[in-house]
Formats: structure tokens, sequence, C-alpha cells
DNA sequence: TTGTAGGCGTTATCAG
DNA sequence: CTGATAACGCCTACAA
């Protein structure tokens, strides 16, 4: 591979000029920044990002840590960040935290070693403590998905609990009053919150749901296949099932299916999220909107005001969920 | 950020020393060794990544390059990958290709300055004649779901043809005739092999499909939608549809439902990939398996055994379709 | 406008 | 077993 002193070389200037014309920086006549353009390309030189990071302590780089890699949430995350963070030429780094703490320190350590100018969170485990300690040390970060207090400015996070009311109240407005949940796992702070939107909808009314119509899931799709098989044999009626994401909604919905159900006559179903496939699933799923694409690049956004100095950027740290009316609920006819 | 340079002091042993501990070569006491370690902890020290890179011409890390970073396909391409690497502490970076030459072209020039290890590539733009010289530059890459005949062993595909038959011969042997089909791009190497599948199951038994009931998709599932409209437009009468990939199969079916037809009674679908989410689809989709988890895993494994001399991997390039009947195809009853 | 030289944090090759 | 010291490829004052 060349390097810039090939260039400079067959250029016949110096190793600075060569710098300073793939920088774009310094004063450089016309006539050599076309000689030195000619010795780049008839060499194919192209620059060694990482002696131009150790250089300049610069990557042009920005870290993203998510729970994991496929699903349609992260999926959308990453691209929204991707996407906005190419048009400004920087460009992303992506790794797993797979939910444990371990190895989300692990996935910031290597983020952090790569020189990447800044980081894109979503956690599940680390603690808000880590987080303030990382800030401190003058890290630039986004947390994604998660509010902590003292770091308010770069955290960029949805209303979880009012999505969470949205759903249930949809459900008691069509007449429905039992209710039955697929919940996430609740030292998630997203599944808590959702599933404490969940309990204030009715609470207003002065509505009492079921206790027992409670199951804890683990955001995936067979949790919720187990989580309506586990209701079903509970026992305890239900008209309606609130599923704590859209994943958990296709697997209760599987399920339902299966047991011959139909749908959604026998059981109304609202999900959570808004994922990709959604709307084809049969009913359509009716849903609450997590604009996770949009808020990633927000994410990215912020970024670029803060690190790269991009001017002319509106942040805005708050969204809002809201409901998605399908065809996956039916009015209770009780 | 501490540096080498701090530990040694502190430790009162040389720059050498240091890192001799740390990558635990070369021979160093145990009085010192431990010396070191203390100093690095009190330290709180962690290697500069980026100059080990630049020092040592090795990253320890894999760029991977696949067309977008959502959907279902590439989540458990990078999942796969990254899931085997990880466990052989290397590391991946990820950058999208989105399906066009010059972007592709750009984000292989990007993994290479980053000083990645090797290439792992899902490629749909760039020509052999590239990767070829690519390859004889020496660099170590290996290539997904496409097969380069120099190149053939570094190529980890799946025999697409007889997916595509597989899918067509279920239907025909269930005595479907007429049969409509949803095909990807045909630029698309893999979207090609599939339709000349699809074209040789009937030719084999001396039956004929008609022309005209095949619609050119693009793998997304709003053209899986569009496609089954015009289909169903054109006046051509057909009892089952084949879909190149299960979005396109899911659109489809989304379609179908919200024009009042039954399924699979009225029409029969068969789809291709074995996403995530067919079998949640319903009726849960027929289709046919792509392994593509696996198939970067063992992307993975090769270049573990090329570039990092891990022993003891076998490496098997060519992988095959099969066939998963679920409950979206029904014999014809004609 | 251009060139010189020191430095970024490591690794690796020598001697000792 | 340990320590100097020259790379690695580039950036960036500072000089000229």
């Amino acid at each position: 591979m060349a390097t810039i002193y090939d260039v400079s070389v067959l250029a016949g200037v110096s190793l600075a000029t060569v710098s300073r014309v793939i920088n774009k920086n310094g004063n450089v006549s016309e006539k050599t920044t076309k000689k030195v353009m000619e010795a780049m390309d008839s060499l194919g030189y192209r620059p060694n990002a990482i002696a131009q990071s150790l250089a300049s302590n610069r990557s042009n780089s920005i870290g993203i840590l998510i729970p994991e890699l496929c699903g349609p949430f992260f999926g959308n995350l990453m691209a929204g960040a991707e996407k906005r963070l190419r048009d400004a030429n920087k460009h992303v780094i992506i790794t797993a935290g797979h939910s444990n703490e371990e190895s989300e320190k692990a996935g910031i350590e290597f983020l952090l070693s790569r020189n990447c100018d800044a980081l894109i969170l979503h956690l599940d485990a680390l603690s808000d403590d880590y987080l303030e300690a990382l800030c401190e040390k003058g890290i630039p970060l986004v947390i994604i998905n998660r509010y902590i207090k003292p770091l308010h400015d770069r955290c960029i996070y949805l209303d979880n609990k009012t999505g969470g009311y949205l759903a249930t109240k949809e459900l008691l407005d069509l007449g429905h009053r039992k209710i039955a949940y697929i919940a996430g796992p609740h030292w998630k702070e997203d599944a808590k919150a959702r599933f404490e939107g969940h309990t204030q909808a009715p609470r207003e009314t002065g509505i009492k749901l079921e206790n027992e119509l409670v199951y804890m899931g683990d955001f995936k799709q067979e949790s919720g296949t187990e989580g309506l098989k586990t209701l079903l044999n509970s026992n305890h009626q239900f008209t309606a099932l609130v599923c704590a994401n859209d994943e958990m909604a296709s697997g209760a919905m599987a399920y339902a299916r299966e047991q011959g159900m139909q749908l959604p006559e026998e059981l109304s179903i609202i999900g959570f999220d808004n994922i990709v496939y959604s709307s084809y699933l049969f009913p359509a799923l009716t849903t609450i909107n997590y604009p996770v694409e949009e808020m990633a690049k927000m994410a990215a956004a912020l970024i670029l005001k803060e690190v790269y100095q991009v001017k002319g950027l509106k942040i805005s740290n708050e969204f809002y969920p809201t409901l998605i009316r399908r065809h996956s609920v039916l009015p209770e006819k009780g």
C-alpha cells in the first residue's frame, strides 16, 4: 500500500504538502495540488485511517453499542444512525452488548480503544453511575432509550410510560375490562415504564385489573407464545391482551392461531414498537409507534452538533409514542 | 488516558517490558509481571488499539460489508459472524454497501483504511473483476452468497438454484399447474438463480408455466404487495404463488388478506430464506431455509483459519437449501 | 506557499 | 530476562 511518503516523492513535494491537500487545509497552490492529486491516483493511494487517527486524535468514526445486532428494532436504530452519519462523512463502528454488564463494559472499552469520537449507546445492564463517570471523563456520548437525570441533555428517550398508558387506554375505551399483559423484563427500564403506564390507565377511571393476568416475558417472540399459553391455562378470563412489544405480540398471535382462536374476534391484541412487519401480520397489529429510526438520527445529529460543530441542527431529546390503529383490536361485545 | 509510558514509569521498568506483559510474549519474570500489572490497573490503563494496530499491522478486527444494516436476513448474517468472531476475541466493523457500486467500493475502502485484518462481503453491485483484483493485492476476504469461480475457496454460498427448484417442485407435486412468481431483481445473482430453479422444475416434467405470471420485485415487502396486486389484475388465473424471498411473501399475504382472500385455501404461497418471523405469519409460511447464520459463522471460521491460523477448523463452502413445510401451501383441489 | 521535524502510542529488533 | 531505539503512517506547529 502506497503511503503519503511515496506520494510526496512522486509528486516532488514534501510530506506536509501532501497532507495538506488530503485534508484540504493550509494553502496549497493549484499547480501543486494538481501534481499531488495525480501522484495519488497514479499510486492508488488511500490514507491510512489508523495513522490519521493516531496522529490527529480524531477518527471520524462513531461507536454504536446495542444489545443485539439482529432484530427489527435495533436494525432500524443502526440504520437510522448510519444514514445520518454517512451523509456527514462519518462512519459507524457497531458492537453488541448482549444485555449484560460485563459485555456492555467490554463493548464500550472496545469502541474507545478504537478512538471513536463519540458513542451512541443502547444499554440494558450498565449502571447510571458508570455512565456518569464516563461522561465526566469527557467522553462524548448519547444514550438512547433511557433517561438519566444528570445526563438529560445526552439522552434521547421515549416516553414509554405514556405508550403503555395509550395501549391499555385504547382497550378500556373499547369496553374491555379483562385485560391480560405480557411484560418485558422489569429490570429493563423501558419494560418497567410501559407496565406502569398499563396500570395507570385503569386506575384513573377506577377500574381494577386482575394481577394474575400478567406474564413476565423477555421481549422475544417465543415468550409471547409462552405467555399466552400460560395466561390461557390460568383459568382467568380475558378479552384483550397487551404485549410490551410487537415481537411478543406476534408470538402470542401465532399461539392463538394454533389453538384455533379467531383473531381479533376472540381476543384483541395490541403491541408496542411498530416494528416493520407488524403491519404484515394477520390481522395487522394495532400497536404503539416507537420512532426509533428518528431517534437514532437525532442521536447522530446531537453528535454532529456537539463533537463536529455542525451548525443549524435542532435537537429534541424526548420523543412521544402514538397509537397506530390497525385490525387486531375490536370493541368488547360483552 | 494513561499510556504504556506512564505504566512503565510507575512500574519502574522499560516500555518494552510493559509491552511484553500486555502481549504475553517474550519472557518476563513473575515479579516484574506483577509490578507491571499493578501499575496498569492502578492507572486504569487500557491499550490504545489504534496505536497497536499501526505498530503491529494487525487490528484484530474484521470488516463486514452488507447491503443494509436492517432486515432479518442481514441481521442474522451480522449476528452469526459477530458471535463466532467475538468468541475468538476478534471484533467486527460493519458498514453498509446499499447495493450500489460506488457505495460498495467506498465501504471496502473504509474497512481497509481501518486496517481490518480481513473482510466478509455480501455484495450486490461490485464486479467479479474488482474482487479478483482485491484478492490479488493479498487482502484476505470472504464472499458470502455469491460464487466466483477463480475465488471459489473464498466464497461461502448457497445453491440458490436448487432452492428455487425445490419451492416450485413442491407446488407441482401438490398438483398446482398455474403458478405465479414474484422475483427478485435479476441483476442480483441470487435472484436470478432462484428464478432459474423455478423454471427448471416444470421443464423437467414437461409442464409449461405462463410467462405472464412473473412479476419483478425488489425483495422488499412492498413489492410483494405490489406484485400480487399486479398479478391478480392480469387476468391470468393461478392457484399458487412463489416468492423469491419471505419478505415479499409476507407483503403478498397481507395484500391477499386485504382483498378478502382465504389463505391458504384460495392461494398457496411459498417463500424463500426462512427469516425469523416467517413462522409467525398466518398461515405460517412454507419456505426454503437459507442457513445464513451458519454461513456467516463459516465465513468467520474461514478467516480464523486463514488469517489467524486457528487450528482444527473444517470449512465447507457450499450450503444447501431445504424445504420447510408449514401451513401456507395446500394441494390443488382442481 | 512550502518544507522540517517532533510526536501520536505501540510493537519489535537488537544488544546487553 | 530487560532496555534502547527504530519503525508504523500521518498531522501540525514552526520555520523558511
